[in-house]
RNA sequence: UGACCGAGUCGGACGGUUGCGCAGUGACGCCGAAAGGCUAUCUGUGAGGAAAGUCCGGGCUCCGUAUGGCAAGGAUAGCAGAUAACGUCUGCCGAAGGCGACUUCAGGGACAGUGCAACAGAAAUAAACCGCCGACCUUUGUCGGUAAGGAUGGAAAGGCGAGGUAAGAGCUCACCGGCGUGACGGAGACGCCACGGCCAUGUAAACCCUAUCCGGAGCAACACCGCAAGAGGCGGAGCGAAAGCUCCAUAUCCGCCUGAUAAGACCUCGAAGGUGGCAUGAAGCGUCGGGCGAUCGGCGCUCAAGAUAGAUAAUCGUACAAAGGGUUCGCCCUUGGACAAAACCCGGCUUAUAGAUUCGGUCAUAAC
RNA sequence: GGAGACAUACCCAAGUUGGCCGAAGGGGCUCCCCUGCUAAGGGAGUAGAUCGGGAGUAACCGGUGCGAGAGUUCAAAUCUCUCUGUCUCCG
């Protein structure tokens, strides 16, 4: 399995914010490009404003699980020199939310921003 | 059977597949000359009763020796006990509520002092507006006595009745309430009895008084690596031939005092990042004994998360709750699992919480 | 994770030794003047939230309201406790 990293600076994470950016019903995915990298890197990030501990760890748990399944289907994204952030919108915390919402979500805007060539 | 009261337990279950954190194992794989390192694999383990709010208490760490002194500030408030400690808990006392099981109470002091009591009312801690009574007077009235009555107010000078009086008044008396003294019971809060005099509103979650307790900051504490560079400091006065001594200032260092330390191959500060702190503890479970109980003691067994942008998810199946709809009352369909997730660790408190379940008790009704 | 501060009308806010307080003041709003018409400027004025009564609408009357809920007190925006929300600081 491939190891996925994630961004610890919050220098980055503001940076990232005024990057190109692709809000979808779930996510809004942010996109930048660093050649010094030999992987990608994401983060996630999910507002205190929107719920509780408990539902900030399920919809983390949910983008990532999202993320792990792009790089399993032999996409490459995991392999490409990008950070990518994913913020959780209000829609993203309801109760029924299925990984497959964000899924779609996320696969959506990597292909609007150019990351993903459009296979289907 | 119905309506309640008290104490406790659980708080989604079982299984399959794909994955995550940590610990161990660790290749015949990869890196390396080697020592060794990394990884696959496999094994084990992985959120709560409140993990929450951060409201108290403690451990731990540093600050200055931490029960040095003073000042300031804060906390608590029936009594006795439990405890490492507490503002917590237990038992008892008192008050209030309930037919009852039982529940609730920041429950010291207002004869140490100060403040406040708006409006209304004559008057708010001090009293004469009306009224009542007496005297004077030609009438409106003036002077005096009086707190029983009126009116105001949250509160009007203990309550109520009788005697008494010009009218009245604890002025006197009975009962009740409060206060003081004494005897008895109790470990104590207090209870009970007798006597005394007749008093002196409320507010201390106003200042305050009394008693007891508290040094400050917090794991983003703190220690080490990074560490070498870098920044800052090494002052002034007096005595002395010099070494050195004394005083002041400065810094460590925080309200003050007292006290300690400080400078040459010296002292202080010191970023990102990393390691430790960090999982054996006032620990849990079982059992026996002491105690009404909180809880304490003995013995045996167990080791049960440790992340750092932060580990528990996704999906499928089986039953089981819950909600909505349909129904031929057999059941079927749909939705979908209360409150909420560790971040140094413990003891409490408070707040949120669908539902399931155990034990003990009270009242009412019916039957025997 | 830890430490603190704040919350008053649509907005900014004054008011906290408890009392004539449901609210000073400003913005805003309405009307008038000015202007060819606006803006700016000048002048005047109103209600202030919500529930009930009343009602065509309003005036009017009553209750509740200073983030929410309890408590102390005769009386709470003010004092005490518990919750809610917003903001700030510490690496």
């Amino acid at each position: 399995m491939e190891k996925i990293f994630t961004i610890k600076s919050n220098s980055t994470f503001t940076r990232m914010y005024r990057s190109k950016s692709s809000p979808q019903g779930t996510v809004v995915v942010y996109v930048r490009r660093n050649p010094n990298l030999k992987k990608a890197h994401i983060g996630i990030t999910a507002s205190k404003k929107q719920g509780g501990a408990v539902e900030r760890n399920r919809v983390r748990r949910i983008i990532r699980e999202a993320y792990r399944t792009l790089v399993l289907e032999g996409t490459g994204i995991n392999d490409m020199p990008y950070y990518f952030v994913f913020v959780a919108r209000t829609k993203c915390f309801s109760k029924n939310i299925r990984m497959q919402n964000v899924y779609n979500d996320m696969k959506r805007a990597l292909v609007e921003l150019g990351i993903l060539g459009n296979t289907k």
